[in-house]
DNA sequence: TAACCGTGGGA
DNA sequence: TTCCCAAGGTT
C-alpha cells in the first residue's frame, strides 16, 4: 500500500470543504430529487461515459415512461431501445432492461442493497455499484469515475499511467479510505460536481477550486499534466452502403441489427462496409444479398453523412434503390419490414440513418418514379 | 489485458 | 478539421 502521509480515518479539513462547497454550489438535477435506487440506478446507467447534459432530457422521458422497475420489466425491449434512440452505448439499454426483469423475477422485486448484490445486475460494475450504494442506500462505499481519478492524481499528484490496472487498484484503495464515515453520498457527489465544473481536464479552475489547498499537483504546478495517460492510436476510416428500398405503394425496407454487437436491436437501412477495390453499388447489391437474400436495382446516392464511431470513422453513402428480384428473408440481421416515412418514427435508429431519414422528409432525396428518368 | 461499445460538445 | 473527453462495463 502506498503511504500518502495522511490519516484519513479522522475527520479532514478535506470532507468539510469538499462537502461545504458541494451543499452551496450543487446543481438542481433530477435525479437528485430522490433516494429511490430504482431512479438513481437509472440515472448512473445513463450518465456512464455521457454528459450531464446530454442525459437529463432523456432522462425525464424515460422515468415519465417507466416510473417502476415493475413498468420497466413488463415492457417490451423495443420500447426501451426507441427511448434510447440516440443516447449511443446501447448494451446499456438491453443490460437495464434485463436487470430489472432479474430485479423482479429473481429478488422478488426488492432492488439490491449491497455494493456486491448490486454488481451481480448487468451493466453494474464497481462504479455503478458504488454510485447506488452511496446516494440511495446511505452505506460508506467509494466510487471511481472519470472525475474522481482526475481529482485524486491532482490532490496527491499521482505520476502512474491511469490506464493500467495497478494504478486504478492504488486509486481504488485511496477513494475507499478517503469516503467520510455517514457522508458518503455528499462526498462522492461533490467529487463528481467539482471534477465536471472546477477540476475540469483541460482548463481547471484552481482560482475557485475549495480544495486548491490541498492540492499537490496545484502546489508544484503539475496540475495539467495529471492524470497521466498514453496516447490512444488513430481512428480508421471506412466507406460504408445504405440502400433506401422504395416500394411502389411508398415504404422502405428497414432491417434490425443482430441484438448482440454494435447498436444492437437498433434498426436501419440495410447495407454494410465498401470492401477494398469494390464500387459502392456493387458494395450495396451484395450487402443487401447477404443481408436479406435479394437483388436490387441501385439508382440515384441519396446524399452522404460522415459519422465518427469510438473506434473507427465512416462515410456513409445512402442510395435509391428498387427490389428487383427474391423475397427479403432474414439472413444477416434479426428482422425486417416494410415501414411509410411516417411509421418509421416508431423505429429506433442510429443517428447516422436518422439523418438519412431527415434527407427524405426534406424532400433532399425525392424517390418516386424521376429516380430512373 | 486490451479492444469494443455511441454520441455530442468543446478547444 | 481533428482530437479529446464524458457519473464505465463487458468480453
Amino acid at each position: 500500500m502506498k503511504n500518502t502521509g495522511h490519516d484519513f480515518t479522522a475527520p479532514h479539513a478535506l470532507h468539510d470543504d469538499l462537502i461545504a462547497w458541494f451543499e452551496a454550489h450543487k446543481a438542481d438535477l433530477p435525479w437528485r430529487r430522490t433516494h429511490d435506487p430504482y431512479v438513481i440506478w437509472l440515472s448512473e446507467i445513463m450518465l456512464q461515459q455521457t454528459q450531464v447534459t446530454t442525459v437529463i432530457p432523456y432522462f425525464e422521458r424515460f422515468l415519465e415512461r417507466f416510473p417502476t422497475v415493475h413498468a420497466l420489466a413488463n415492457a417490451p425491449l423495443d420500447d426501451v431501445l426507441k427511448l434510447w434512440e440516440g443516447l449511443g452505448y446501447y448494451s446499456r439499454a438491453r443490460n437495464l432492461h434485463r436487470a430489472a426483469r432479474m430485479v423482479l423475477n429473481d429478488l422478488n422485486g426488492v432492488f439490491p442493497s449491497t455494493v456486491n448484490a448490486l454488481q451481480q445486475l448487468p451493466g453494474v460494475g464497481r462504479y455503478t455499484a458504488g454510485a447506488i450504494a452511496s446516494l440511495a442506500f446511505g452505506l460508506d462505499a467509494p466510487l471511481l469515475d472519470g472525475n474522481v481519478i482526475r481529482i485524486l492524481t491532482r490532490l496527491f499528484d499521482i505520476t502512474g499511467d491511469v490506464g493500467l490496472t495497478a494504478t486504478k487498484n492504488t486509486l481504488w484503495e485511496l477513494a475507499g479510505r478517503l469516503v467520510p464515515s455517514g457522508r458518503a453520498g455528499p462526498w462522492n457527489e461533490g467529487l463528481m460536481e467539482l471534477g465536471r465544473r472546477i477540476c475540469s481536464p483541460k482548463s481547471p479552475d484552481c482560482d475557485r477550486c475549495p480544495l486548491s489547498a490541498h492540492c499537490e499537483a496545484y502546489r508544484m504546478g503539475t496540475q495539467h499534466e495529471r492524470p497521466v495517460k498514453r496516447p490512444k492510436a488513430r481512428t480508421p476510416h471506412y466507406d460504408v452502403t445504405a440502400a433506401v428500398i422504395e416500394r411502389d405503394d411508398g415504404s422502405v425496407l428497414i432491417a434490425q441489427r443482430p441484438h448482440d454487437g454494435m447498436l444492437g436491436g437498433l434498426w436501419e437501412f440495410p447495407g454494410g462496409k465498401r470492401e477494398p477495390g469494390e464500387s459502392l453499388p456493387d458494395c450495396l447489391r451484395r450487402e443487401i444479398r447477404e443481408e436479406l437474400g435479394i437483388t436490387i436495382q441501385v439508382g440515384r446516392q441519396l446524399g452522404t453523412v460522415r459519422h465518427a464511431y469510438s473506434h473507427f470513422r465512416i462515410t456513409l453513402y445512402a442510395f435509391a434503390c428498387r427490389l428487383v428480384s427474391g423475397t427479403p428473408h432474414a439472413i444477416e440481421c434479426a428482422d425486417w419490414t416494410w415501414a411509410t416515412l411516417d411509421e418509421l418514427g416508431q423505429y429506433a435508429f442510429p443517428v447516422t440513418d436518422q439523418k438519412i431519414i431527415r434527407m427524405l422528409r426534406n424532400g433532399e432525396g425525392q424517390l418516386g418514379m424521376d429516380l430512373w428518368t
